[in-house]
DNA sequence: AGCACGCCGACT
DNA sequence: GTCGGCGTGCTC
């Protein structure tokens, strides 16, 4: 191959301002390491970035301006060029710099960064005053020789002209370097070098008081080969007090070697079998298979209740998969809280598969980012980024749950783990499959209009029927006298339970802000003429307002229900911690665990607390809907949402939608074990017609009434969202901000029928760290007929916020306006 | 995003 | 007179 003249290299810099290839020289040296998605090195104004190349040319349109590549950075490219033009497509539908695209599909840590060592080349010929920078300076350069420039000038910025300087004269010279983000993982490795007559003498010649010596030398010498030193202390009960003298005799060696590291340790566990399939599983499982061989890209939706076996389902298609040497990801919406389904995997493809999730350490994901790299598995399970495995020939890509609200990427790029997925799949010409009980509208939606093929599970595997649900209506609790946050029939539920030795689990479904009104005599809710959601009380200087986190509208907090004009208008917002004293209350007898943000921080909190639980150690487990997907335990007989109002009333169009998910999900997991379950709701709408398909189940009948709904008032998937945020700590920036985008939105848009533009609103999160939030909100049918005006109007806009001292973010396809 | 260059107020 | 504040403009 002829080397061509020029890399075009994005370079990692994020500023809009420098989104696009860079033209270098490509040095003969270099020309056969250099591909397309290898990163490499490059000079950049006065100084060293790293970038990817995303292409080569012959030639450039600045020809005088253009220097060489200065490193290439790995011998393998990390992206294959599908994943380059999968960056491209990210940067254009999230609108993010292609280098924060770029940055979003390797795994973290995976970056190099360029370094500059200065040795002194002729010590300078003046004699400087004590205390001068120069004098200061070379005296640096004396003591620490092997600290870096970027390190000498973050800790005496004014020193940076002097070195400068002092390079250009000749006193200096500037070694470049380079220091990667992660270190492939060594350990310390032990083994004998003896033969075994040799072993002979030497366990004669160790002092029969050195029972361990002996004892460590001899398992060595039987392993036969090098074993990892943690390993051998660990089974021979020596430390390294036993070794030394072993090590200073010349009988054993110590070794650092490459491994990798291994987050769920050496599985031995015998691979499971695949299980015969029902009917309709074998009806999904067919389906699927077509669909993958047929390579023809492909949506299917597989809907099946809580139960009716589709994990079974994706390890057979998956199988399949695999066997035609293409490879298959596997999404699951939080792994922390699915170790069941790794397990499920691990056993059935053992070391075929990687797992990537947000809590591997750096190098943990890196170690299982090379192996998918490398071809040496083929499957992957993990949680939203394990979407942009860097697999070459794609066959299925599962995401499980797929209406779970973590397949959003919460900050930037915003993606959605569903459109990468499609994306994916028209380049690999591959299946997606999206699994729920309980799918997105949108979703649902098109595989209403064919878009989407649906696949349905209406029954359990094993028949089980599902628990009763009681819905409590909080109104008559307070008519007939009960002031207190639990109704009677939940009291006594949870007594009976304490009584009979088993479990409850309560639910406090809430987001931590947002607080609403309602009505506790008549259950009115207070919402927006226009938008219809739910209005958020705010106080300042006293004054009681309610106020529109869509469009802006404001009035004054009513003192009697407009409705029933009784004097119960309350605002709420009830936190755990608040339903944890009431429950030390009511129930002194009982212990409790709490699960929320606050008590699940660290690494392992989830895992802790829920198998304490297991444990038996607390009769009942408050927490919010996190605790909704670990529930599965046989002594849990009663399950309580202490209110279905903090779900129902977010200021969200999809409030009603996220409510009888929840409610579907609590109802389909409890009581799946031998002691039958019972579900207590407790609202003060028990009418919302959220609650009562959830109750029984309906999901169509949801499906029916909610998209109508979602019809008239122009939402998804008859409109998609895009959602601008204006943050800063000046109230009036932050506000003239987003002020100007809806301007500047609106020029350009104006008389279209096809877009519509809420304007600048306080965020439901109005003060955030201190910081003021604004928002605009954007509806178009066709994102394509819109990227163009949003482009440019974000971007400039974003120059100002930043010059203002804030920033203004976007979000497209917003799934949740924050 | 950095970093350099360039034009105005308080000081070795 | 200089030093160093941060506004503007460029980076193959």
């Amino acid at each position: 191959m002829i080397a061509p003249k020029y890399a075009e290299v994005i370079v990692e810099v994020k500023s809009a301002s420098v989104d696009r290839p860079f033209h270098y020289e490509v040095p003969a040296l270099l020309a056969d390491r250099v591909h397309v998605g290898t990163r490499v090195l490059v000079p950049f104004g006065p100084r060293r970035v790293e970038g990817y190349i995303v292409g080569f040319s012959e030639t450039t349109d600045a020809p005088d301006k253009t220097k060489p590549l200065a490193e290439v950075l790995d011998d393998e490219p990390p992206l294959t060029p599908d994943l380059v033009k999968l960056a491209g497509w990210l940067s254009e539908r999230y609108l993010c710099t292609k280098a924060a695209a770029v940055q979003a599909l390797l795994p973290s840590g995976m970056r190099a960064k360029a370094t500059t060592f200065l040795r002194i080349k002729t010590d300078p010929p003046d004699v400087y005053l004590p205390g001068s920078w120069e004098s200061e300076l070379l005296q640096e350069l004396y003591q620490s020789p092997n600290k870096t420039k970027e390190q000498l000038v973050s800790e005496h910025t004014e020193w940076r002209p002097l070195i400068r300087a002092w390079v250009e004269k000749g006193f200096l010279e500037e070694l470049h370097g380079v220091k990667h983000g992660i270190q492939a993982k060594t350990m310390a490795f032990l083994f004998t070098p003896l033969t075994s007559a040799d072993l002979q003498t030497a366990l004669d010649e160790l002092s029969n008081r050195a029972k361990k010596q002996k004892e460590l030398l001899s398992y060595l010498f039987d392993a036969g080969e090098a074993l990892m030193m943690k390993d051998v202390f660990a089974v021979t009960g020596a430390s390294s007090a036993t070794l030394k003298p072993l090590l200073d005799k010349g009988y054993v060696v110590k070794e650092e070697r490459e491994v990798n590291r291994d987050p769920y340790g050496i599985q031995h566990a015998e691979k499971s079998q695949p299980l015969p399939l029902t009917p309709t599983q074998e009806n999904a499982y067919q389906t699927i298979k077509t669909a993958v061989d047929s390579g023809a890209p492909q949506t299917i939706l597989l809907q099946g209740v809580t139960g009716s076996g589709k994990t079974e389902v994706y390890l057979q298609a998956i199988a399949s998969c695999v066997e035609q040497d293409r490879q298959a990801i596997m999404l699951v919406p939080e792994i922390a809280l699915t170790p069941q389904m790794v397990e499920q995997f691990k056993k059935r493809f053992g070391d075929e598969v990687a797992v990537l999730h947000s809590r591997l350490s750096t190098g943990e994901k890196y170690d299982e980012w090379r192996r998918i790299r490398h071809g040496e598995v083929n499957i992957v399970v993990g949680a939203r980024s394990a979407i942009f495995a860097p697999f070459d020939s794609l066959g299925l890509m599962i995401i499980d749950e797929e209406h779970e609200t973590s397949y959003k990427q919460d900050d930037h790029p915003k993606y959605l783990a569903r459109e990468v997925a499609m994306y994916r799949a028209r380049q690999h010409r591959a299946t997606v499959v999206l699994g729920s009980a309980t799918p997105a509208l949108e979703t649902r939606w098109w595989a209403h209009q064919g878009i989407v093929q649906r696949i349905e599970m209406p029954e359990r595997v094993r028949g089980q029927k599902l628990p009763k649900v009681r819905v409590i209506d909080m109104r008559d609790e307070l008519q007939s006298g009960n002031r207190s946050m639990f109704a009677n029939a939940l009291k006594q539920g949870i007594e009976e339970r304490l009584e009979r030795g088993e479990q409850v689990i309560l639910f406090l479904n809430r987001r931590g802000f947002a607080t609403f009104v309602l009505c506790r005599s008549c259950g009115y809710v207070a919402r927006c003429r226009d938008c219809e959601i739910p209005l958020t009380y705010h106080k300042a200087r006293g004054l009681e307002s309610l106020r529109c986190h869509y469009c802006g509208f404001a009035e004054r907090l009513p003192e009697t229900c407009p409705d029933c004009k009784g004097d119960h208008v309350r605002h709420f917002g009830t936190g755990t911690q608040r339903v944890e004293e009431e429950l030390g209350k009511v129930f002194p007898e009982a212990k409790v665990i709490r699960m929320d943000v606050d008590t699940t921080s660290g690494k392992d909190a989830h895992a802790t607390l829920l198998s304490r639980f297991r444990k038996g150690e607390a009769q009942i487990l408050l927490g919010t809907q996190m605790i909704a997907k670990g529930l599965d335990f046989p002594k849990v007989t009663l399950v309580g949402v202490i209110s279905a109002e903090t779900s129902l009333y977010l200021p969200d169009f999809r409030a009603a939608e996220r409510t009888f998910q929840l409610l579907t999900q609590v109802a389909g997991r409890a009581g799946r074990h031998e002691l039958p379950g019972e579900v207590i709701v407790q609202t003060y709408n028990p009418q919302h017609y959220a609650i009562q398909f959830a109750k029984h189940q309906e999901y169509e009948k949801f499906f029916d009434h909610e998209v109508r709904h979602r019809y008239t008032l122009n939402n998804p998937p008859f409109f998609e969202l895009t959602a601008f945020t204006s943050v800063n700590e000046d109230e009036m920036k932050a506000l003239h901000i987003a002020r100007t985008l809806e301007d500047r939105l609106r020029r350009s848009l104006d008389g279209r029928d096809d877009v519509i533009i809420l304007g600048t609103s306080p965020a439901p999160l109005a003060r955030l760290q201190g910081k003021y939030r604004f928002n605009v909100v954007l509806k178009y049918k066709k994102f394509k007929g819109v990227s163009a005006p949003i482009r440019e109007a974000y971007q400039s806009l974003q120059g100002e916020a930043q010059k203002l001292g804030g920033y203004l973010t976007i979000d497209v396809n917003a799934q949740m306006i924050l």
